[in-house]
Formats: structure tokens, C-alpha cells, sequence
DNA sequence: CCGTCTATATCCACAATGGATATAGTAACG
DNA sequence: CGTTACTATATCCATTGTGGATATAGACGG
């Protein structure tokens, strides 16, 4: 899985979400350290919609906070567990990285 | 930067290795989990050679615990100061995940 | 009126990957 | 004695993923 995915799964994990919001949701919980460029972003989304990571959902907001244009996406549960193996994984990867004396000392 | 590159820098961090040597070590360190392919190695080297993320060492072992086709790395200051800065974007992307309830609790 | 923002989508060129192939010596297996 | 596996480096090919640009288009501010 790329970091773009990981990101996208974060993204959508609370609430569900729109491309648009997805980059800034992503910029905003980074505090700005990873800016998902558009072709990143819908193309991922695209697989991501076949691996069935999010579905397209189609309950749309109250019209006068929704914007036509917008394809809102949810997490699925294969989402979740794929994000949480990756959590794992990255996280055994900064305790190796720990062991060899990089890293904080966690948290 | 790249996983691969990551993972090399770990397994030259604590002692000068040779690029056979570091497939093995990075196999044994993750239990059989990351595979570093010959070809992701030896570009992977090539590139960290040119950004001086590590040098090759001409000092070699004893003859008889040598193998001539060997050619031994060893890690860079630019090298341990790249290693921790990806550890640290590394540690704040699984405080991320942790934040979103996927993650465990750390170590 | 022009630039910026919102919103989705696609195109192009580039970077990085896995896996195969090449070369070649050593060692074990049956 | 032949085949397979391991050690060791290096390159090639096809595929995947990326950033950045372009397209389209409505809204809003200065």
C-alpha cells in the first residue's frame, strides 16, 4: 500500500469525505507536511474504489452545505483492517529504526 | 525517500556492509517481511552514493573471511541525519494513525 | 476582469519497483 | 557427476505510482 492510500484511509476513518476535503484534510492533520496533489489523489481513490477500501456513498448534506459536483467517500471495513496492518507495520518499522539509535524515544 | 533506501541505511548503520550482505540483514532484522529485490538493491546503492548517503570503504576483512566480488558500504553523517529525519516523519505518521484509534499503543 | 478557490478528471514524463537474465565461483545432494 | 542452491554484483523490461500541468466550470473577491 502507498502512503497517498494510508493517508486517504486516515482521512475518511472519522467522517466521510469528498476528494477536495480529502487534501485538505490530509494538509490540516499533517499540519501542512503532505499536500496530495490531484493526480495522486483521484487516481488513488479510483484504486481504492476497486480494491474496495471506501465505497462511493450517495446520502448527500442538507443542499445548502453540498456542492453538486462532490463524490463523497466511506471507509469499509477491508479499509480498516488493511489501515490498521499498515499502522502495525509502520510502527514495527520505527522500533527498528529505534533499535539502530534514530528515532524518538516514541510518542 | 524510499522504503528501500530506509531499510539499507538501517542495516549499514551499526557496521559496514557489503550489498549481498544487506538483503540478508534486512530479511533477518524484519523476521522475513521485507525482501529487498538484487535489482531495488544495487540501484538503491547507486543512488545513495551519488546523494552521499553512504561511501564505499576499501578496507577489507581477512583474506579468508573475504570474498573478493565484495563491495562494502558504509553509512554517511548526511546518511544518519536523513535516517532520523524519516524516522521522526515515520513516528508522526503512526501518531496519526494512533490518533484515528488504528495503531497500537506504541512499542 | 482577473486571480483564487472549489471540485473532479485525465495526460505526460519521470522515478522506483519486482522479477528475470547475465555472469561466475562454491558447495551440497543424490 | 550433474543439477540445484547459494553467494555476489549488475543490468534490462514491464508495470506501478508520482507530481505537475491541463481541462472544465461555477463562485467569489478585489
Amino acid at each position: 500500500m502507498t502512503e497517498a492510500v494510508f493517508h486517504i484511509l486516515l482521512a475518511v476513518a472519522d467522517e466521510d469525505r469528498h476528494g477536495y476535503a480529502i487534501i485538505q484534510e490530509v494538509s490540516t492533520r499533517t499540519e501542512g507536511q503532505v499536500r496530495l496533489s490531484a493526480g495522486t489523489l483521484y487516481r488513488s481513490i479510483q484504486r481504492m474504489l476497486d480494491d474496495d477500501l471506501i465505497v462511493e456513498i450517495h446520502k448527500r448534506p442538507a443542499p445548502d452545505l453540498d456542492d453538486e459536483r462532490r463524490r463523497y467517500y466511506r471507509i469499509t471495513p477491508a479499509g480498516r483492517e488493511l489501515a490498521r496492518a499498515e499502522a502495525r507495520r509502520l510502527n514495527d518499522l520505527v522500533k527498528l529504526a529505534r533499535a539502530s539509535g534514530f528515532a524518538p524515544r516514541s510518542v
